[in-house]
DNA sequence: AAAAAATGCGACTAATTCGTCGCATTCGAT
DNA sequence: ATCGAATGCGACGAATTAGTCGCATTTTTT
């Protein structure tokens, strides 16, 4: 839906001495452990000062609301595997759909990683996602994949492939994210991370066909 | 993430005089305009009271909890889109892929009215989704797709064939959901709708060749 | 028509939560 | 050592919200 006020939540202010800079790590980490053991619902900025053995004041100096938290915690998760896939991607030593498959693998084993706290930072999506700060990261999230997808698919005309691209991402994230609200084995995410990269490699064999 | 206490969901007392039923369709009226106008967060007992034209206190004659009126919108929507869907797959006079195809579309355009109302009904899917009821009735959305697949797909070995029907079951809501998050002309739904169905389409053909 | 049952009301309680403000403490440069 | 800036504190104000309770009104039954 969207919190009414879309806030601001660009950082407050920056931390300029070493005591500072570790107080907003340790409100970060508490927040990642509130957010993980007591869910979106309870996430308050009381209980994560608690966690962290901090006033709510000293997070009030740093961060302009409680959104901005939570902004800034799926921001480093955003850049965390950011670099992971782009890695992945961009390593031209092997073929594209290989690439693909291990990317959908890497992927998912992440998303899996610290479940209860990627849940519950969905949940509270609504806090955050309409900031323009929140929009414009997504935005960028979309070059690499049109790229690789330029590479693999050199013939496919435009319109095309661009959609092809958009329809793979947000398969494998939206779906990677619902996979991952229940437990599951190292197997069943091997598993299903093959099943899914194996629809997106019938689904680019059939494009080039084309 | 999932409120403390999965909260009991189930109607409070049945209506029984015609002005009551009444209520409650207004109750349940309201409750979606004041989803779709105002979003999860500002979703109150008190706004939809007001919107029906009704007190609170007979909202809580009829629903024992905020999260029963969230609940119950979700549970109409899901037994619409699954009659809709059903009667599709069930239409035998049309080839499989073709039926997988109009499903797609029927999906997704059902998805796409009312957007508004159904992002805030997801938003607030923390508050009712852990409710022995609601996963009851995830669980039975899954059959009418397995039959299908095995319809589709009788010579592939079973733990594959499951797989398939997860995979393609998840990545239709999941993705159709996000997809539906930002208004759509008709033109980018179908076209959407046919990149779906053509990457689902590859996928079991690829799997039908093994 | 009288009694009983169902329905409807809305002020109120209890709890929670966000974010601020004035003051105390610590740090770092001079 | 000193002084100004940075940092840290936590009680508190203001707002919101879920759900209840006793009573009034309407409908159904006897």
């Amino acid at each position: 839906m969207a919190d009414r006020p879309s806030p601001r939540i660009s950082s407050r202010k920056q931390p300029r001495q070493a005591r500072s800079t570790e107080l907003v790590g340790a409100i970060l980490e508490a927040a990642a452990q509130v957010l993980a053991k007591e869910g979106a619902q309870r996430f308050t900025t009381a209980r994560v000062a608690e966690k962290a053995g901090v006033s709510v004041g000293s997070v009030y100096q740093y961060f302009p609301n409680k959104a901005a938290i939570l902004f800034r915690l799926q921001a480093d998760e955003w850049r965390e595997t950011t670099t992971l896939l782009r890695d992945i991607l961009e390593d031209t030593s092997r073929p594209p759909l290989a690439r693909l498959r291990a990317l959908i693998h890497a992927f998912i084993r992440s998303e899996c990683e610290e479940a209860a706290m990627r849940v519950a930072l969905h949940d509270a999506a609504p806090l955050y996602r309409d900031a323009p700060e929140a929009q414009e990261a997504r935005r960028s999230s979309q070059h690499f994949i049109q790229a690789f997808m330029a590479e693999t698919l050199p013939e496919t005309p435009e319109p095309t492939r661009a959609l092809a691209a958009d329809l793979i991402k947000r398969t494998m994230s939206t779906v990677g994210k619902e996979f991952s609200e229940t437990p599951r084995t190292p197997d069943e995410i091997a598993t299903y991370a093959d099943a899914m990269a194996d629809m997106f490699c019938a689904y680019l064999e059939s494009l080039a066909r084309r």
